[in-house]
DNA sequence: TCTGGGGTCCTAGGACCC
DNA sequence: TCTGGGGTCCTAGGACCC
């Protein structure tokens, strides 16, 4: 099954040059630049939302705080007392009570965003975007050796938002990603596909975008720890644990094979929206304030879809119990929409397919298979075949 | 002292159609 | 009456990422 070489979804451009462009500590270096009397402490963005608008938050002995949040992003100073991002903001109080908590200041990360990548698609016009604070950059065909281009992109960066940031050049995406990471903060890795054995391979098999705990577990359990040993092992035992599709590419990635392009734009596939409860709600029991919540998700998901120009084809819902257990139940739509009471009827069909005496902690609601409003996709015009 | 919110992609079974 | 294969849509769950 040899792909064409017209295949969109290969790029084999000999002497490809992929720069992946991370920046360092994200929310808590914006934060910073609002507060720089803060630089040297330990900080940890996360929890209740600063509203929009609003004088910066003057944030909070970590120690004092209570509740469900968890650590969005922390300082260097932070992570020194064991502090990650996505840890549980009780738990990362244990580990550094007098760590500053701020809340997070999303307008801001959101300016700041949309000023580092304009000044690296001035330098790079094309840029595959990868969320608020990483980007992929296609270095090909811009003139000027890799390591001059990636100083280029770091002084340019810092230029435009007084931020600094962590770059990775490499002939792929995969790479590229890894690269960035290796001499955090501030770091600047080029790295040739020569490189990789003494580089890539005596790093844990985790680096590898893709390779998430539990695949890094079953690695573990079948005596691969790091990259070097998935290289070397039989590959087709690798595709008798996971699977044609994920084990050959396990394989390949441990080698530095990767070949997909940048995407350098999408059209969305779901929009949803989502909220945890401060304390666990039983839908008999606290029936009116949950019928609340949804209303809310509702309207707000619909404010999105109309942001959007879209309109759901399906409706989901999301219930998260109080043990964690997750389950969600969908619905696909007579007919595409938007409007607000429609979503909370779908919704309100899902519920009924759920069991619904045990509490929960999360509800959420999700518009799935979006088509462009106006657009004829999925839609029956009446009159439009008659006469 | 448990674990946010917003996404993508993949798998897999069953319905249904040709 | 039995066998069968391909294709698409729908639904549920899970891994993974930022």
């Amino acid at each position: 099954m040899a792909p064409k070489a017209t295949d969109p979804s290969i790029d084999s451009r000999p002497g490809r040059r992929i720069a992946h462009l991370d920046m360092d500590a994200f929310f808590a270096s914006v934060e910073l630049l609002e507060r720089p009397e803060l630089k040297g402490l330990p900080l940890v963005v996360g929890g209740p939302r600063r509203r929009p608008g609003s004088e910066p938050g003057h944030g909070m002995r970590l120690g004092d705080y209570r509740g469900r949040g968890v650590a969005t992003t922390c300082t260097y100073e932070a992570r020194a007392f064991g502090v990650r991002s996505g840890m549980g903001l009780m738990k990362a109080a244990a580990l550094a009570p007098e760590a500053l908590l701020l809340p997070a200041n999303f307008e801001a990360y959101r300016r700041s965003s949309a000023a580092f990548k304009a000044a690296a698609v001035a330098i790079a016009p094309v840029m595959e975007d990868r969320g608020i604070d990483e980007i992929f950059l296609d270095l090909t065909e811009v003139p000027g050796e890799s390591r001059e281009l990636g100083m280029r992109l770091k002084v340019a960066v810092r230029e435009a938002t007084g931020l600094t940031c962590s770059v990775g050049i490499t002939p792929n995406k995969l790479l590229s990603k890894i690269a960035s990471e290796l001499q955090k903060p501030d770091g600047l890795t080029i790295l040739s596909q020569d490189e990789v054995p003494t580089r890539i391979w005596p790093l844990a098999i985790s680096v590898i975008n893709g390779v998430g705990p539990k695949a890094a577990e079953k690695l573990r359990s079948l005596g691969l720890e790091t990259v070097g040993q998935v290289a070397a092992a039989n590959p087709a035992e690798l595709i008798g644990h996971f699977g044609q599709s994920y084990g050959r590419w396990l394989f390949e990635a441990a080698h530095g094979r990767h070949d997909s392009p940048l995407v350098t734009s999408r059209d969305p596939k779901s929009i949803s929206r989502e909220t945890t409860f401060e304390r666990d709600l039983h839908p008999k029991a606290d029936r009116e304030q949950l019928s609340k919540i949804l209303l809310d998700l509702c309207t707000r998901l619909a404010g999105d879809l109309a942001r959007q120009h879209v309109l759901a084809k399906g409706v989901g819902i999301k219930l998260r119990y109080e043990d964690f257990r997750t389950v969600t139940r969908d619905v696909t739509l007579v007919r595409p929409s938007r409007d607000p009471e429609a979503l909370r009827e779908a919704a309100r069909a899902c519920l009924k397919r759920v069991d619904l005496d045990r509490k929960l902690r999360l509800l959420g609601v999700k518009a799935g298979t979006l088509v462009e409003e106006g657009g004829f996709l999925g839609e029956f015009q009446p009159g439009l075949f008659e006469d």
